[in-house]
DNA sequence: ATGCATGCAAAGAGTTTGCACCTAA
DNA sequence: TTAGGTGCAAACTCTTTGCATGCAT
């Protein structure tokens, strides 16, 4: 049982949700969804970047978790754009806060952000190779929410994250 | 409807389970836990030491999830002994590798360590005062089986997260 | 013109490592 | 006796902060 959703660019399998991201499709809803941000930053009586646009297009179309030496790493390659790395965290921190991106601990390592903007998922990490896949549960996301209730939780947002070995490190 | 697990000092309340550590009824089970902890050290070639027995009550008498710099305040407090921080973070790491240990990352602060010879549980982090409340959900445990399976992913270890806010700070 | 944003470098926080000394076996 | 353990300090990694300068509005 597969299925493509289209709209979002996932691929349904057995309930299981892998997000698949295809940069070019993806062009005019950036442009729309950077504008749409750039109107947001200003009502806050903030102001715009271009570090700002390129980290949010960074985000925006990569299939991975990025670390702020990445984010750098690729502004640089792609973009041929040198940011400071003051600038990179004070920004992921600031997409934070308006909810746009969100953050993922991986053991020891850096932190590692991806854009929030798509369908609630949680990760299945490989500890061998340390690929991330995503996926989301309507089961899990479910009992989470009997699970608060039951002890007087108000559920705001949850991390689930799988440990184990992909198909490829099995 | 709720039950009290004796033999685990658990309160099962609508399949969900609380651990409660009364300190004192564990002091036996902990003698012997302790003797085979020893063994097993002593079995790997390795030695035994003060610093690693007292790591291991602190994390045993303990139901809170302590830091490093904690476990050494706590020794520093309750048992007048003065530990270095690269033992403890080598300890901690050791328990790890021996698997009677698990760390948690919360957001932005230091890793804290809980032992993990009791059920499996995930936690509740309360946004507002910190606390933290463990439980255990079987649909959850179940669910991410069946994850796990359709993703050709073998299941090792997980992390369950759920944030919000708890009772007393609603 | 004003005030937030940036980049640099320094400072902080958490963790790891090298090394001399100590101690369990 | 000797291999592993400990504590100290230095090193390292990741992240934050102060400040002068830059740039959007």
């Amino acid at each position: 049982m597969e299925t493509i959703c289209k709209r979002f660019h996932f691929r349904i399998i057995n309930n299981c949700i892998k997000r698949i991201i295809v940069v070019d499709k993806h062009k005019q809803s950036f442009d729309s969804f950077l504008k749409n941000f750039k109107k947001t930053v200003s009502n806050l009586g903030l102001k715009n970047s271009t570090q700002k646009d390129y980290i949010l297009k960074i985000l925006y179309f990569t299939d991975k978790h990025l670390s702020v030496e990445d984010i750098i790493k690729i502004a640089k390659q792609e973009y041929k754009i040198d940011m400071g790395i003051a600038t990179v965290y004070r920004t992921v921190k600031f997409f934070e806060d308006l909810n746009i991106v969100k953050s993922l601990d991986i053991a020891d390592k850096a932190k590692r952000y991806e854009l929030n903007i798509s369908l609630h998922h949680d990760h299945m990490i490989c500890t061998s190779c340390n690929k991330i896949l995503e996926f989301n549960d309507e089961i899990i996301e479910e009992q989470q929410k009997e699970v608060a209730k039951n002890n007087d939780f108000i559920l705001n947002d949850h991390i689930m994250t799988i440990y184990g070995l992909c198909e490829n490190c099995q």
